[in-house]
DNA sequence: AACAAAATGTACCGTACAGTACAGTTTTTT
DNA sequence: AAAAAACTGTACTGTACGGTACATTTTGTT
C-alpha cells in the first residue's frame, strides 16, 4: 500500500503545509514526522537534510504557481479568444492565495540563506517570458503600440499585484481576497497597462485583441 | 561621557545592524552586546525583551524610509518646480538601498509573528496618501486626467518598483544598483504611468507640469 | 509461516540561545 | 574621596532542535 515513493510525497506535503504555516525555522523534523504519521528516522531516510527537504517544497509550490499562472495560454482557444484580462485574472487569483503568498514569504525570508530565491526567480522569469511573447504578439497586431515586450510584461505583472499583494505579504490580511476584488483590481490594472501601451492615436476604449 | 540614552542609542544602532545582516533568529542578544561594547544585562536593563529591540529596529528603519521618499515633497522649490521625476527617483533610490532591502526582508520574515507587518504597512500607506495627495494637484491642473488618486499612487509605485525590487529581494542581486540604471528604470516607469493617466486628448509629449 | 525490507520510537550527542542572577568593576555624582 | 549609579562578565537555568544510532515493530513478499 505505502510504497517508498507514496512515504516521500507524504512527507514533502506535510513539510509544505508546515514550512508555509510556520516558516522554516519553526518547524521541526518532528513537527513533520508527526504530521506525516512517520518519523524522524524516515525522513532521514528519504532526505538528506531538513534544507534539502525545503529546498525540494519551494520548488514544487514555485512550479505549481508558475504552471497555474500559465493555465490561461494553454488554453484551448489559445490564438482566437484569449485576452489580456483572461490571463490577468487567472494570475493574480493565484497570486493571492494563500498558497501562493506563504510560498513568497518563504522564499524572501529564507532568500539570503539558500538557493530558493534564485530558483524563484529564474520560474518567474520564465513565466514573464511567455508573458513578453503573447505580449509582442499583441504588439504586431497593433492593439499595443511596438515597445520591449520584456519591459511590458514586467509593467504588466506590477500593476496587477499594485493593489492587493502586499497587505498579503505584511499579514495585514489574512486570506485570499474575495473574488469580486481580485476582478475589480485587474480590471483597473489591465485599464491602466492597455492605456499605457495604446497605439499613439487611439487612448482608449479598446477592449479586445484579434477577436 | 555614555549616559543611559547614549548607551540605548549605540545598542540600537548595533542590534540594527545584526538584524539587517543577519535576521532575526541568527543575530544573537550576545552579538548585539558585544557589537554594541555593552552587555547583556545591560541590554536587558534598557530593553524588554529581544521582540521589543527589534520591534523599535524596525519601526526606527520604516521611519526613516518613508520620510526619506518624502524628502522630494518638502523640498523648498515644493509647489513650483517639482515633478513626478523629482519623487520617483528619490523613492526608487532609497527603496534599492540595501538597508531598505535588508528591512523590507525583514519585516516580511517576521510579519507573521510580529506587529512589525502592520506597522509598516501604516507608513507606507501615509506615504501613499502623500503621493497621492500630489497626483490629485496634477489632476486639478489638468496634466493628469481625473481618477482616483490612491489608486494612481500605487500604480505609480508599482510601476517603479517593476524592474529593480525583486532581484534585491530574492538575493540575485546584491548591493543597490547603478544610478544610472535606478534613472533609466524611473524614466521607463513614469512615461507608462504619465501614458496612463494622460488626459483624454493627448497621450505623449509633455513632461513638466505647471512649469 | 518464514524471511526480508521498510518504518517506527526512543534515547542520545552536541550545540545553541533567551532570559536571570549576581558579584565585581567602572563611571558619575555629591 | 566617598557614595551612588551604571555597567560588565560570567555562570546558570530551562529549553529546544538537527542529526545519528539502534533495537523493536510493522509491512510486504515468496
Amino acid at each position: 500500500m505505502s510504497n517508498s515513493e507514496n512515504k516521500r510525497q507524504i512527507i514533502l506535503d506535510a513539510a509544505n503545509q508546515l514550512f508555509q504555516l510556520q516558516g522554516f525555522d519553526k518547524t521541526t523534523i518532528l513537527d513533520i514526522a508527526r504530521e506525516a504519521g512517520s518519523s524522524k528516522a524516515t525522513i532521514y531516510e528519504l532526505f538528506e537534510s531538513k534544507e534539502r527537504l525545503f529546498v525540494e517544497c519551494i520548488s514544487t509550490a514555485a512550479e505549481l504557481y508558475i504552471k497555474n499562472s500559465l493555465a490561461a495560454f494553454s488554453a484551448p482557444s489559445s490564438a482566437a479568444g484569449m485576452t489580456l484580462r483572461d490571463f490577468s485574472q487567472g494570475f493574480l487569483n493565484i497570486a493571492c492565495s494563500a498558497q501562493s503568498v506563504a510560498m513568497q514569504r518563504l522564499i524572501i525570508s529564507e532568500a539570503s540563506r539558500s538557493e530558493v530565491g534564485t530558483l524563484f526567480f529564474a520560474k518567474v522569469n520564465r513565466l514573464l517570458g511567455y508573458v513578453a511573447d503573447f505580449l509582442a504578439a499583441l504588439m504586431a497586431t497593433g492593439f499595443l503600440r511596438p515597445d520591449d515586450p520584456n519591459l511590458a510584461a514586467k509593467h504588466l505583472r506590477a500593476l496587477l499585484e499594485a493593489e492587493l499583494i502586499e497587505p498579503l505579504l505584511l499579514h495585514v490580511k489574512e486570506g485570499a481576497p474575495d473574488e469580486k476584488d481580485v476582478i475589480r483590481a485587474v480590471g483597473r490594472a489591465v485599464a491602466v497597462f492597455i492605456r499605457a501601451y495604446a497605439p499613439a492615436n487611439r487612448s482608449s476604449e479598446q477592449r479586445s485583441p484579434a477577436k
